[in-house]
DNA sequence: AACTTATTGGAATATTTATTCTAAATTATT
DNA sequence: AATAATTTAGAATAAATATTCCAATAAGTT
């Protein structure tokens, strides 16, 4: 029964399905097993599947021989192939769409557009399952009970920071943007009191100067709610609440629609009546 | 170092965070792959793992270790583990997005943070068959022509104007952000020239301040790029190209993905270097 | 600069996991 | 019902993979 080996699990879905008759009581068994538990399949075992799908361990590889593979690994892949392909890295998106537009060159602004576009949509998709919703609640919990919210960021940050101070204002709270106008940061920053709570926004390479503010409302007590690129930011042992945002990056830039969607929920989040105040 | 093995990724996550600098050079380059790759974590052996990640087999086993596991196997499993969660799902969490957008009470931030990253995936989508191409490039063309590239925006459209005057200096052009700072509004918008451009961002209802300064450099025959949310915007009379943008609205609450992108996409394509300089 | 301590990478080893082989069991054929 | 053909499962083996240990190296400390 040996046939070429299927390429795609969904030739392979294919093959099984037309030779179904053709299969043996336990081979049998195992197409049934394959088709209802794909996942199974990528991640387990021989032993672990065999059990699972009620044969022995030996059952699979003649399985899996008897579909042209040299054994169950070979096959096997097909599975983890799929699944790689469903669940794809924000990276792997990424390289993907940058092949599939190619010319790098290429850097007409509708073209720029269409990346940009494409980058932006799929790092959005992404967000809602790589960010931690326990921070995330954690976070809005800080906020709600903040007498007064201050946000600092700079650089490129200081865009989100400036959003935050906009969102939160027709969020009906009190917010206050350091943006260290007059070279004022310190003076703006010293303003924070005990009931309070700091935003910090901060990328790759983490501006100093809201690192200090950030050290600074960690050693006074004040919880800081820290958005950044990722769970190794040096301000993240400081912060009480830590937001890990993976953004778009072509061109050498980075985009910022996750961390400004991150900004959206928890200051809409704030609107909610039902409240209660610190 | 630490002796309670995290149970879960999330925690796991937070424990890197917290320990990070503790790690060592290897483990801490460990740390930032495992952060950045979870996929190819979750499907990987040691040694493919280890050389993606430029560190030695046994760096792995020790990383894992010095978190309290057995081995790097105990590890991965939480990778699988939460792979296997996800992995079928992605089709289906659009449309449990998309579901959940309709019910308006649901305030709690993880329920608002699928609502926005859904909703701004799909502008940003909707963006590339919306927007004017030819106007597009007539601004591309526009800016690209200019000495120094002013930009103003008032209130949300000052998010927008402030990522250009980052996208924009990433690219090398010389950009200057009008911020009114000090209330010299006037002061700064006079400096522009007749071979510079202003970019200018006005979305509903429409900032008096960026009018006057729109209609200034009306008045002067110095280009207006508009980026806004209507070609009804009351500075489209003055503009040389319009870019009306539509945001995705929910709760109340407009974003600005879209323009962010269109900024984005600007910006970057004036780092081509076969440009031709005014 | 000399010494101590921590970290690293390589080789050796242990463990897990897949595969093959063969005798027993099942099924089909007469 | 007896025999041949096929299928199955256990044991043995092979391959892949993870882990440990230790000498060399690097980083701190006095």
């Amino acid at each position: 029964m040996t046939h070429t080996p299927a390429k795609t699990l969904a030739e392979l879905k294919a093959q099984i399905t037309a030779n179904q008759t053709n299969l043996s009581k336990r081979l049998f068994q195992v197409a049934q097993y394959l088709l209802d538990h794909p996942n199974e399949i990528a991640f387990g075992t021989v032993v672990v599947i065999a059990r699972d799908a009620g044969v022995h361990p030996s059952t699979l590889v003649r399985f899996a021989s008897s579909f042209g593979y040299s054994g169950f690994s070979e096959m096997q892949n097909l599975f983890k192939e799929q699944l790689r392909a469903e669940a794809p890295s924000y990276n792997d998106r990424m390289r993907i769409a940058r092949e599939s537009e190619g010319d790098q060159a290429d850097a007409n602004p509708i073209s720029l557009l269409r990346q940009f576009s494409a980058a932006n949509s799929s790092a959005l998709d992404q967000l809602v399952t790589d960010v931690d919703l326990a921070q995330l609640e954690k976070a809005e919990q800080l906020l709600n009970d903040a007498q007064t919210i201050y946000v600092m960021g700079v650089r490129r940050a200081f865009v989100v920071a400036s959003y935050f101070g906009y969102a939160l204002r027709h969020a009906e709270r009190r917010a206050f943007l350091i943006d260290g106008v007059g070279g004022l940061t310190q003076e703006q920053a010293s303003s924070m009191g005990a009931n309070d709570v700091l935003i910090a926004i901060s990328f790759h390479p983490y501006g100093q100067e809201t690192q200090n503010v950030a050290r600074d409302a960690f050693a006074r007590g004040i919880p800081v709610v820290l958005i950044t690129d990722s769970h190794l930011s040096p301000l993240a042992a400081q912060a009480t609440a830590v937001l890990a945002v993976q953004e778009a990056s072509i061109h050498g830039i980075r985009s910022l629609s996750a961390s400004l969607c991150v900004a959206q929920a928890l200051a809409i989040g704030l609107t909610d009546p039902t409240r209660v105040k610190a």
